[in-house]
DNA sequence: CAATTACTTCGCCATATGGCTAAATGACTG
DNA sequence: CAGTCATTTAGCCATATGGCGAAGTAATTG
């Protein structure tokens, strides 16, 4: 396995920040359940703090690339993208067997 | 597959919030190829950043449950608890397949 | 037992994060 | 085109995070 690149490892500072918080999770999860794309309104309906709070958990998730959003008449569509999710995945193969 | 529990969400919240630092990061894959345990001076001089900062960092990680440490003397060995990591993982895993 | 080594703990400060309300935007509806 | 609906942007504030140097602690060494 090759090194971690610079641009490799600022991918995985995005991805790992934005995981950080358990709101964020719960977003990609139920975003993921209902079939990989919910409208703004949808998903802050799911938390019980204001919207312009999951407005903002919504673009952290963008900036990641965990999710792409979509305008849709007046509404906004937010969908997952579950390959940026590998990145985890990758990371953790780090750790799957003992060092060569 | 049954819903996220209340305690197994809070191991989620500090693995989560732990992987979401750079230097914590390279501090795990860093132990881990180095065969699984280091000495908290070894870890400190990878990194350019005061040796409290490590410090730090290590107790953030122990508190995840990624490290455990271990008095060696008057020296500290911090040892990666691999099946931690099975967590992030065991998250993952909600998103391989589509709901059901 | 005094000095040194290997760390950790303390207290401080700057910046980042995550919450809020109020205001702005952009699309649809009458 | 005035109003409403869906949502974002702006600006504010409190707390959390991550850096530091200085001081403290616990084991080893002379």
């Amino acid at each position: 396995m090759k090194r971690e690149s610079k641009a490799q490892s600022d991918l995985y500072e995005a991805v790992f920040a934005a995981l950080a918080h358990p709101a964020r999770r719960r977003i990609l999860t139920t975003v993921n359940f209902e079939g990989g794309a919910m409208q703004a309104g949808e998903i802050a309906a799911m938390f019980e703090h204001a919207w312009p709070t999951t407005t903002r958990h919504l673009r952290v998730l963008v900036e990641a690339g965990l999710l792409h959003d979509e305008r849709r008449g007046r509404a906004r569509v937010y969908r997952i993208d579950r390959k940026r999710l590998e990145l985890v995945r990758d990371w953790l193969a780090w750790f799957s067997k003992d060092p060569g």
